[in-house]
RNA sequence: GCCGGGUUAGCUCAGCUGGUAGAGCAGCUGAUUUGUAAUCAGUUGGUCGGUGGUUCGAUUCCUCCACCCGGCACCA
């Protein structure tokens, strides 16, 4: 005799078990429909699931955020069910829900082409078409094993044999398919209406780069066409403001083949730079970082010493002289711990912490480099805090309200907070890793800083906090870090004299914020869309004259503003007006300043802001103002 | 690094099944002296990414290499 509650508080007694579908149609045949799922005591099931005694129970729809997973989710089986129909050859691997969709690997003789895709997409629709009910089967796992055996479907029977021996497990069954599954699925194939397959791409098989590799069929699905649809207008959206294709549009960088993964700065993307560093330098001094600036080559022997050579030796850039070998610095800190160790240290200079715009080399693998956002060649924000132990939370505390002001002056607003813990190669008593996570954990709770742990996936020499803006898109990006490194500094034997006269090993804090200035200029350009606020914008104004007779007087005009310390150009050519405003908006300048016969009698500009917005005309002066309240960011 | 796709003028891109290349924009020259997103005319420009091969003949087919793109793996 069931009784159960509904999410809304509701009671409803029933006579005897009924099935989650049976519970939706008790309570109106709309439900019934609309019903993919059940939540039973908080586990997701099906709509098949029996429900025998008294339960909290809520019918999942497409409106639910798990409904939309479940789509997903069984949209990936119907994926893989087309192919099966269309490649008997092909085996099935696995096949989860991501984020805005789903995949399904495959083992296959052949790479699908786009062709196949098409052709699997219509197979899809044409199986959701039939409306075939997708059916839970409960199977002992040894006889699992052996059917996806006889299929021949090995890799599924590799995943199978992998659960533990005696338990059961789940199938599900639609038309001619069986697939493994944990489930739970939507009831039928007739439910998937909104899909897409987006690309195909290499996979190894179970995430191994030792292993062979798969091929990967993503796709996407939602519950309304509007939503893919607005879906799809997004990553346009976002193909539009790729920063490789603004860098070239806006003149900012190039790369080439004689430097892969290095950048050449022009002198607009140079300007843009300049912005950046200047503002991250102010931050430095305004919070108690000394600038420092250190080689860029080192000898091989520093960086065994620091462990970079046994962890990061493939990665790394050498070069020799004299029967010397030497390394290009992949990071900034060893540099930073022979400024501290020249010179006798005092309990009372620390915390002491050094900045540098230190520029690394990474030998990143072939594969790995896309725009500014992965290079070889990149410079960070770097900077190391020396300390001791009882400073450890206060400077972590500080760092992330820093980075929340810095990010916030960029207009990223939201911020993610990840500690990273101890990963399998490591440097460092395990005793010292307890102590290292213990104080980012305190700092983060004290700062009431929600956060997720990502076990696994500190850094050699110790843990880590990851902070996450997310960008005009909601893209998350990782830029900022704060790392507390007991080992280092031991290491490379730094030492301060603590106030009872020994010598003691200071704490060392690796941490940045905007991470590779290359990189986070990628994401300006692409939260932006290239249009960049004045404070950051490589040219500011452009002074147009509407023909000959203003040259002189436009000139005069970009002078003024220039001495003013604006970064303003002057655009004098022999061409329509029209022609120069268009040619310039392309280019996203937040201001045009026109002048013609009117103007230059009258002593002004008119005025046109980024978007075709008339400000009128004013005043060199006034404009110059205007300019001076916007060379800082929007607090 | 791995799988797949790609590389044609400064930029964006055509070029059918092999017969040594085209467009628009940009550039240059000239005319036009222009009032808020493209004035007109003329014209320059390519060892078709590199290498080797097949062929009477290769931008086109094949090999190897480089780089780029999409994923995967990696990301101190």
């Amino acid at each position: 005799m069931p009784e159960i509650t509904l999410p809304d508080g509701t009671l409803k007694s029933f006579s005897s078990p009924l099935t989650v579908g049976e519970l939706a149609a008790a309570i109106g045949p709309g439900l019934a429909r609309a019903a993919l799922a059940g939540r039973v005591n908080g586990r997701l099931v099906d709509t098949s699931h029996r429900i025998d005694s008294d339960a909290q129970v809520a019918i999942v729809t497409e409106r639910d955020p798990e409904g939309l997973e479940l789509l997903r989710h069984s949209s990936a089986h119907l994926l893989a069910y087309a192919v099966k129909e269309l490649f008997p050859e092909a085996q099935v691997t696995i096949g989860p829900v991501i984020e805005n969709g789903f995949y399904y690997d495959f083992a296959y003789k052949r790479p699908f082409t786009p062709e196949d895709l098409a052709a699997i997409e219509k197979r899809m629709a044409e199986l959701a078409a039939r409306d075939l009910p997708i059916q839970r089967e409960v199977w002992p796992r040894d006889e699992a094993v052996a059917f996806f055996r006889s299929i021949g479907e090995h890799y599924k029977a590799e995943i199978i044999a992998s659960i533990a021996q005696g338990e059961e497990v789940s199938l599900y069954r639609e038309g001619d398919f069986v697939d493994l599954c944990r489930g739970p699925h939507v009831p039928s194939t007739g439910r998937l209406r909104v899909f897409k397959l987006m690309k195909v791409a290499g996979a190894y098989w179970r995430g191994d780069s030792r292993n062979e590799m798969l091929q990967r069929i993503y796709g996407t699905a939602w519950a309304r066409k509007e939503d893919q649809d607005a879906y799809v207008r997004m990553l346009e959206e976002a193909e539009k403001r790729d920063h490789r294709r603004l860098g070239t549009q806006l003149d900012l960088f190039h790369f080439q083949d004689e430097a892969p993964g290095l950048v050449f700065w022009h002198p607009r993307g140079w300007a843009l730079w300049q912005q950046l560093e200047q503002y991250m330098r102010r931050v430095y001094r305004d919070n108690g970082y000394q600038e420092v600036r250190c080689p860029q080559i080192l000898d091989r022997g520093l960086w065994e010493k620091s462990g970079h050579w046994e962890n990061y030796r493939e990665n790394m850039f050498t070069t020799s002289s004299e029967n010397r070998d030497y390394a290009v610095k992949p990071m900034n800190c060893p540099g930073h711990v022979q400024v501290f160790n020249k010179g006798l240290r005092s309990y009372r200079d620390l915390p002491l912490r050094y900045g540098e715009f230190g520029a690394c080399h990474r030998n990143e693998p072939s594969g790995a480099l896309h725009g500014l956002m992965r290079v070889r060649g990149f410079t960070q924000d770097d900077g190391h805090v020396f300390c001791t132990e009882e400073q450890i939370q206060s400077e972590v505390s500080a760092f992330t309200e820093l980075l929340r002001r810095v990010y916030a002056d960029f207009g990223f607003g939201e911020i993610a907070y990840k500690l990273a813990t101890r990963p399998a190669k490591r440097v460092g008593a395990d005793w010292l890793w307890d102590k290292a996570e213990a104080a980012l954990d305190a700092a983060l709770r004290a700062g009431g800083y929600p956060f997720d742990r990502l076990p696994g996936e500190g850094a050699f020499y110790g843990p880590k906090i990851e902070y996450h803006l997310k960008d005009s898109l909601g893209r998350p990006w990782q830029c900022g870090t704060m790392q507390v490194d007991f080992s280092m500094p031991e290491r490379l034997g730094a030492q301060y004299v603590a106030e009872d006269n020994a010598r003691r090993t200071p704490v060392m804090l690796h941490r940045a914020i905007v991470g590779s200035m290359e990189r986070f200029i990628g994401i300006l350009i692409e939260h932006h869309a290239g249009a960049m606020p004045a404070w950051l914008a490589p040219v500011q104004a452009v002074v147009l004259n509407i023909s000959e007779g203003q040259a002189r007087y436009a000139g005069s005009v970009t002078e003024q503003l220039r001495s003013a310390g604006h970064r303003v150009e002057a655009d004098l050519r022999n061409e329509k007006i029209s022609y120069k405003i268009r040619e310039h908006s392309l280019q996203k300048l937040p201001y045009l300043l026109v002048v013609g016969e009117k103007e230059k009698a009258a002593k002004r500009v008119a005025v046109r802001a980024r978007g075709g917005e008339d400000l009128g005309a004013m005043q060199v002066e006034e404009f110059a103002a205007r300019l001076d309240s916007e060379s800082a960011p929007e607090r």
